[in-house]
DNA sequence: AGCACGCCGACT
DNA sequence: GTCGGCGTGCTC
């Protein structure tokens, strides 16, 4: 007896189905199935074949295959599986998280089985003895009683909406009305319109009157191919290396692309996105690429896997591509480093993880292409082109007056006003908590156990400091503890204050705000009208500005002084994007900054990246973080806060006896301790893989609340899923 | 993840 | 005396 093991996009391990019963196809593996789940139908994927007898329970009966090939070859399954273990998910979390287009919508028919009594029929359902009926009308409960007493018989196929479009057929005849002819005129000069309403209001008729012409076959509906989006394509010269290196950093974008146009040509190339608008940027380098992305609809998405699966030169993709059935010559990740490749689903993973794992599968080379590679990556043989040549602007604000613009600040915004530029002012918006530090000497709160700053937290009238990597608190002083002081106010200066202080300083430079939230209408600055965009590092993702003659930072240490020891790894890359905002000005970049003498501020003074990243990476080994060690984030949640805690004691106390010194972080509540109603507190694991593995394993099961695992965490501020 | 089953407080 | 809260367990 053939059993199949089915992958549903469910937070579960494969489940065993009995092949279905109308088809007894034995090269199913891979295909995607359509499978009865708590009495309505899911589909899932094929992900194993085996032979036996199963005998704990009766097993369900498959209904349908999808595919007549498969969807995902064994290469894809052993990869899921590993995934998944590697991600301390189940293969069916990463299976949703990858796949989010799984599942298409269904034509289902039943009827009743020829042979059988039409008096089995509950009340409802008695006209399924009449033939086939469409499965929506009917009780799914009930259906999936007759389908377990096996006297129902199912058609079940993916469901293809047919993209139809309203077109001309014939000549209009005299006869017709002077409107009706106006209406076949507007569709005769507009080709094609998607809907009869939107006909009407093209040609200013009513409905009624394109319904006519419909009905009497002047026009009518046509099924039409999917426009694909209309994309300019660029031809630059292919920029040749010396050797195909595995990362590629420096240079402006386009020579970036360039150099990957260089060695990308023959294919299949993956190349891998960490957000879309990204993508895009590239889109037109690579005119034949075929992209896959989540702002495609699904059955697009689903049009394209299908053609992908067939072969391509390109592929440009989100990571929704990591698990496309295609040999790959090579991928390549691009800006490995981007926040935005942790999926926000439950598996939580990080994609250039997953991809490496992916390449290493196939047994593929894998590249990194970015402004400046990640410190994960630093290893690697590397082709480094020349960094954009940045104008750094160093303002003390130890002597600088003024805040959160100093006069220095307002009069370089002041010139481009007068000279008809544009200016972008970032803030960091880091809302909930700050830094504790010292206006007069260099003093600030640190973690005597973390190297990390402390965070401060309005608690009452009192301040407290808190570490969030390790749950250390203490109290603020009151005076600074280095010079006796008083203590600098720890308000970071988000969107909204710097657009009021630039309304007082600066009315009559026109202000737009532009954040992740919020995005004003930029047509004037795009027209290259003056202007200043203030916003957050949404501006990186955001259009070019043509006139750009000045990047503001007010207050440049809320990048650094996160409590993450990522943080000055980010803040440093941060600054190459934005000397690379343009892509071929160069504006001033302008810190206001605590710290002139930052590592990050002397590699941009410098055009040095490898001496900063070199610095930060003997850092990252003398402390035995990332990329030294792997860390894995254990967090427990829960809305009664004892029972949160309760179980994150529980977990600490059954890993402490196997972990080494050092190994075990915490437990220490959440940054935000409490949110959407839950209490959050997270354990840390920091060692070599082995070890991690070892003391991730058998992990108690905690009663109460839920544990969550983030495999790869990136950012130490927040819940999971912020 | 969803969903049903099962034990302890505020109501007609 | 019941209705309903969500904590716990299961899904082939």
């Amino acid at each position: 007896m053939w059993l199949l093991k089915v992958a549903l996009p469910l937070p579960l391990e494969p489940m065993s189905y009995l092949p279905p019963h109308a088809d007894g196809r034995t090269e199913v593996l891979g295909c995607r199935v359509v499978v009865p789940w708590r009495g309505e139908l899911r589909v899932g994927v094929v992900v194993e074949l085996e032979e036996g007898q199963h005998k704990s329970f009766a097993l369900r009966e498959a209904i349908a295959y999808l595919d007549e090939r498969p969807w995902l070859r064994p290469a894809e399954i052993e990869y899921l599986a590993q995934a998944a273990r590697d991600s301390f998910c189940m293969v069916g979390t990463l299976l949703n998280d990858l796949l989010p287009f799984l599942e298409p919508p269904l034509l289902h028919r039943v009827r009743l089985l020829p042979e059988a009594d039409p008096a089995v029929l509950p009340r409802g359902l008695e006209a399924l003895a009449q033939g086939w009926q469409g499965a929506q009308g009917f009780d799914p409960k009930l259906l999936d009683y007759l389908r377990e007493a096996g006297v129902l018989q199912e058609e079940v196929s993916e469901w293809h909406s047919r993209q139809q479009a309203l077109v001309v057929l014939q000549e209009p005849s005299e006869k017709l009305s002077e409107k009706a002819k106006a209406a076949w005129y507007a569709l005769r000069d507009l080709r094609q319109v998607e809907s009869m309403a939107a006909l009407a209001r093209a040609a200013g008729v009513g409905v009624g009157v394109v319904k006519g012409l419909v009905d009497k076959g002047y026009i009518g509906f046509v099924e039409v191919e999917p426009a694909a989006e209309a994309v300019v394509t660029r031809s630059p010269e292919p920029l040749e290396l010396p050797a195909i290196p595995v990362r590629l950093q420096g240079g402006r974008l386009l020579e970036r692309i360039r150099a990957l146009l260089a060695w990308v040509q023959s294919g299949p190339v993956l190349l891998l996105f960490p957000e879309v608008a990204l993508l895009r940027r590239f889109q037109p380098y690579f005119p034949e690429a075929l992209v896959l992305h989540g702002e495609m609809k699904a059955e697009e998405r689903r049009r394209v896997w299908g053609q992908a699966s067939q072969g391509a030169r390109w592929v440009l993709a989100t990571y929704q591509g990591l698990l496309l059935p295609l040999s790959w010559e090579r991928m390549v990740v691009i800006e490995e480093a981007a926040e935005a490749y942790k999926l926000p689903g439950g598996s939580r993973a990080f994609v250039p993880r997953l991809a490496r794992l992916r390449a290493q599968g196939l047994g593929v080379p894998i590249h990194y292409c970015s402004s400046v590679n990640s410190a994960e990556v630093w290893d690697e043989p590397a082709h480094l082109l020349p960094p954009p040549q940045p104008r750094l602007y160093l303002l003390d604000l130890r002597r600088e007056r003024g805040w959160p613009l100093s006069g220095a600040a307002i009069a370089l915004l002041q010139q481009v006003q007068e000279k008809n530029r544009q200016a972008v002012v970032l803030s960091a918006r880091r809302g909930y908590s700050a830094v504790l530090r010292c206006k007069q000497c260099d003093w600030k709160a640190m973690c005597p156990n973390c190297a990390l700053p402390l965070r401060y937290h309005k608690s009452g009238r009192l301040g407290l400091l808190q570490c969030h990597q390790c749950g250390h608190e203490e109290k603020a002083p009151d005076l600074c503890p280095s010079c006796q002081s008083d203590i600098f106010d720890p308000k970071g200066p988000g969107v909204e204050w710097l657009l009021e202080a630039l309304a007082q300083h600066l009315p009559a430079l026109p202000r737009y705000r532009y954040t992740a939230e919020a995005k004003d209408d930029l047509r004037p600055l795009l027209a290259g009208e003056p202007g200043v965009l203030v916003g957050t590092t949404a501006i990186l993702r955001g259009p070019v500005l043509p006139e750009l003659a000045l990047v503001l930072l007010p207050y440049a240490d809320g990048f650094i002084l996160e409590s993450d020891f990522r943080a000055a790894e980010r803040y440093h890359r941060l600054l190459w994007q934005l000397a690379d905002l343009h892509p071929h000005r160069r504006p001033l970049l302008a810190l206001q900054t605590f710290e002139p003498a930052h590592p990050a501020h002397r590699a941009l003074k410098d055009a040095d990246p490898q001496g900063f990243m070199n610095l930060e990476l003997a850092l990252r080994h003398a402390l035995g973080y990332p990329p030294a060690s792997r860390m894995v984030k254990l967090e427990v949640a829960h809305p009664k806060e004892p029972v949160a805690r309760d179980a994150i004691l529980q977990l600490a106390a059954a890993l402490k006896p196997k972990a080494e010194p050092g190994e075990l972080l915490g437990p220490a509540p959440a940054p935000v301790a409490r949110l959407r109603g839950q209490y959050v507190f997270h354990l840390l694991l920091k060692s070599s893989e082995a070890r991690i593995q070892a003391l991730m394993e058998n992990l108690p099961h905690l009663r109460g609340a839920r544990l969550r695992i983030d495999p790869d965490p990136q950012r130490f501020v927040g819940l999971l899923e912020d």
